[in-house]
DNA sequence: GAGCACGCGGCAATCGGTTGCGAGACCGAA
DNA sequence: TTCGGTCTCGCAACCGATTGCCGCGTGCTC
């Protein structure tokens, strides 16, 4: 069937070229800044005249696959529902765009195919690099990656391995803030609502908050409970094995803010009040943190700053194949609102 | 410079063919399970297992030049950080993958390439469709890909000439389910912070908030104030003025529960109590909304829904181009919370 | 037994740019 | 005038998969 006249075909360069009178070759390199410098300037000028005239779009496909290099990101999330992971998406994608990079998201929430699925589908797309936030301690992801040659980095959690790059929040550090400011108020009998141990994020906030209370000079009680998940339902469940475990303690401090918020509903079923009763203490800072009651007083990571970061070592890494393979740890710093407290004096 | 034999090679469709002893085109056919029937069974079978053995994975980059087809899907978002958009994301990629589509976002969020850039440049991926967020009521973005001939639709926001298919939800009927609430508890006079008015919704629900009130059976006293953008800062700005211009209100219909919350400072910094002294019902219905205080009474949009129903106009849209372009409208509900209550006898 | 239809698979063109290589033009120097 | 060098551009292969077309062989029918 021969193309109807009347539907516009896309312009592509030997359009433009036959418009200029010279060869699709030469327009290509006309139009590609680095290599322009290979065509006469007069001429070089009237190609481009010509492809604006023509309303000429590039189109990367083809180029890709000539190239090998589509100008395409992967960045697998664990779960857009997260609120942690909006603004680092939003730092990823505007760090790449810099380098001309598109990103292509794919989800591995609930109901989604498997993470390794979703991996091989963003490979098929011929991504130029990865950014995986899904990636749990130790991570098969990595290795298939790996194996399959495509730079990769990790973001928000770091594999125990340290085979690829990753921006992290340094949690120990953070867990360090929030324990020194529930001591500082006078607290002796803290929980810790730990993290999935299978994620890093997990096992080294747990590892943090055991430093921390070992660190003070003080002798501190301390208790901790793993939660199955971070959802405000897992620490909801989580909280309650805790205070049934540990009721005399004063303060919790979650390796979450929604595991903390799921604390929030515990205390609530079981009539205890924050901070009067119990101080609560998040992790991440998530947005709107300030508007709950009692607002979340919770060590604060900046996510699209480590969004950023993880671009940033991945265009590094996709410049240079040995660029060497680092960890950019953010300093996360405390947010102190009105769900902590000092402990009643009887509490003591 | 020769390829280095240590580095593998990805697997390409020649090296199937090779294994296998038949033709590239042979395993093409064998492999995609539409052209299957092509190729006696049991050869398919063996190519499948020589596929198999090689570790081979398709390139679609490849395949996507010569079919026309890139099963790529662009996503336009105003702002990823605003949280109504992760679950309408969500719901798109969701519904997508099940038909083998991968989805490209593009943030025109603050600091970002303008949404033209951002258009064009999804565009360059030859994306087989575009899921758009950003429209405002009549978008210049919209007939480009019209003109372009790139499937497109929209979602949460629709435009004032009907183009093209969008998923909104039914802003008239939820400021009707406000207004109707806040009337059953007895107020008479109620205040709207409306959203910029460029923005679909904005007006849409501005008028629907009009005509909610012209629709009581008792006269009712109406204001509102436009905030400049759906955020918490203009949302306190808005509300400023409004209680500015009509101090006798007793409640206040926002337009968008960041704007809602932004009214919740409003109100703080003036010594005004919610809900003793006002009322507030938001739209939306974002998470977390159960946890500020006062708990948010608000219009309940099921986004990731909304994102499904946008993601399959437009799989329809791209089997079909000449699919019919529809409406359609998500029915929201209301959902009371805390931030409402009957007025004050002595504010009657 | 000859002819025909059909199932199956190979050949080669194709998608739209990119790039190694070489040809031709032009210039300056010997 | 000739030769070498440089600059510019065209030619054609190439990236990897898809697909229209054709030929071969088998089996069926008359």
């Amino acid at each position: 069937m021969p193309r109807s006249p009347s539907k516009t075909r896309p312009i592509t360069i030997k359009d433009v070229a036959q418009l200029a009178g010279v060869h699709a070759s030469t327009v290509s390199r006309a139009l590609n800044p680095a290599t322009r410098s290979m065509v006469a300037q007069d001429l070089a000028a009237s190609i481009l005249r010509a492809a604006q005239k023509l309303g000429y779009q590039p189109d990367h496909l083809a180029a890709s696959l000539r190239t090998g290099r589509s100008l395409l990101v992967g960045v697998l999330l664990p779960d857009i529902a997260n609120p942690v992971f909006a603004p680092i998406l939003s730092g990823i994608t505007e760090r790449l765009i810099e380098d001309g990079y598109s990103t292509i998201v794919a989800d591995a929430g609930p109901g989604a195919p498997s993470a390794t699925t979703l991996l091989d589908g963003l490979i098929a797309h011929r991504v130029d690099g990865l950014v995986l936030a899904t990636a749990t301690r130790d991570d098969a992801l990595v290795g298939r990656c790996l194996e399959r040659n495509v730079p990769v980095v990790l973001v928000n959690r770091a594999e125990a391995q340290a085979r690829v790059s990753a921006a992290v929040s340094d949690d120990m550090r953070g867990m360090q803030l929030a324990v020194d400011h529930l001591v500082g108020l006078g607290h002796r009998r803290i929980g810790h609502i730990a993290g999935p141990p299978t994620l890093s994020t997990g096992l080294l906030r747990l590892r943090g908050f055991e430093a921390a209370i070992r660190d003070q000079d003080t002798p501190l009680e301390s208790f901790s409970q793993s939660a199955t998940a971070y959802s405000r339902e897992a620490g909801a469940e989580a909280a309650g094995r805790l205070l049934a475990a540990a009721p005399q303690i004063t303060a919790i401090v979650a390796a979450n803010d929604l595991l903390a918020l799921g604390a929030y509903d515990a205390l609530r079923e079981r009539g205890l009040r924050c901070p009067e009763d119990i101080s609560v203490v998040g992790h991440n800072d998530m947005p709107l943190m300030d508007l709950v009651a009692p607002a979340l007083t919770s060590v604060r990571i900046e996510h699209r700053a480590m969004g950023r970061e993880a671009a940033e070592l991945l265009v590094q890494r996709m410049r240079r194949a040995d660029a060497s393979t680092r960890m950019v740890m953010l300093t996360p710093r405390l947010v102190v609102r009105g769900s902590t407290a000092a402990p009643r004096p009887e509490q003591r």
